[in-house]
DNA sequence: TATAATAACTAATGGAATTAGTTTTGACAA
DNA sequence: TTGTCAAAACTAATTCCATTAGTTATTATA
């Protein structure tokens, strides 16, 4: 009941991250990465069930890393802050580990429950960031869901250039969240009578 | 000096813009597009150089229409009715082709001059119509940014069944568009004086 | 020290893109 | 009417990738 040690499924993903991370998504093949594990590539069949395993994996491996970091720079801030951290902590994710969040865009499998429920997790977070603002109800559910455009938008469109012009983009994802809680406040304030 | 007559490439790419809207981006290939053309692969090569090139055209394609969408809706309107024009058929474009939506999303190569210029046409349209709104300079960059951003993010989610709960998602777009609206227009109020 | 579980291997299959070279077709000139 | 020839479509072959089947090698423990 002892198995020979060699590669594990944690140094696997690293070097798939890496590739990713690295070269974009699609460059992560089996091919290319049993080459950089120095392997080859059905070995790779020990630790994980074919290519659509591998990026099921790196979505999960990517959404733990994103929860991370988003329960780690929200934590103890409330209203204004507590959203402008939360948006802030997904753009560095996303700025940091650009192959892992094309990772989780990839819509899954339809009988995937096990991802759709962490994926849904990401969603809670900012359902709680959102509550906030004293939306409640419908109102909640349009308002995390312009968060999660906007946030996804400019992530993916930098991601991939994009942006031509060279001004400030820190600049323009502050200007628009910001943008975004005044409206909010705004429209709030406009159907404060008719509730 | 007279060819023989058979495929061209509008037919070809009127099938596969079928296949991509119908079955995804993804699922056209080369071997998938000849089969539904009759033809063997390898006569696609007479009309379009290889895998890449053919999703190029079908970004090429794929602008033309959403131009031609926009140009259409926008006109003859100004000030909030035209960016709600705008916004609505930018959307309308990706629900009636998704797959030529995500044609349009791929980066273009490096050196692909005529594809970036098409692409910015797009961008122009949206700082025409962000213009009326009294922003200029880098503020009318900053905003034309964050338009694109939730337009991008909204379809793209809402392309690949990124908003689970079924609540009505014409009216989060529209409520999105409008939040944004009142927000530039507070802001642009608290900065009046400092200009 | 023997064993058994398992990592990694080789060999082989099938599907995709692509290239090279051949055949067929049909509009037009003679 | 018929011959020409450019282009369309074809077959054959190559390469690369994912995947499966079956074999070999290794190492912790009994």
């Amino acid at each position: 009941m002892s198995p020979r040690i060699g590669l594990d499924l944690p140094t696997l993903l690293d070097a798939a991250t890496e590739m990713a991370d690295r070269q974009g998504l699609e460059a992560v093949t089996l091919a290319s990465l049993a080459s950089k594990l120095n392997i080859r590539s059905p070995s790779l069949y020990n630790h994980v069930n074919g290519l659509p395993e591998l990026r099921r994996q790196l979505a999960f491996k990517g959404l733990e890393l994103l929860l991370a970091k988003i329960d780690g720079e929200v934590a103890n801030l409330s209203g204004d802050e507590k959203l402008m951290a939360f948006c802030r902590a997904y753009l560095s994710f996303s700025r940091e580990h650009p192959g892992l969040y094309a990772a989780i865009q990839r819509a899954p499998e339809p009988d995937d429950e096990e991802l759709k429920r962490e994926m849904a997790v990401v969603v809670e977070r900012a359902v709680e960031t959102i509550g906030a603002y004293g939306l409640q109800g419908d109102a909640a559910i349009h308002a995390v869901r312009a968060v999660r455009s906007f946030l996804h938008g400019f992530a993916s469109l930098e991601s991939q250039g994009g942006f031509g012009i060279p001004l400030d983009l820190d600049e323009t994802f502050r200007l628009m969240v910001e943008t975004f809680i005044a409206g909010v406040k705004t429209i709030r304030k406009s159907n404060e009578g008719t509730i």
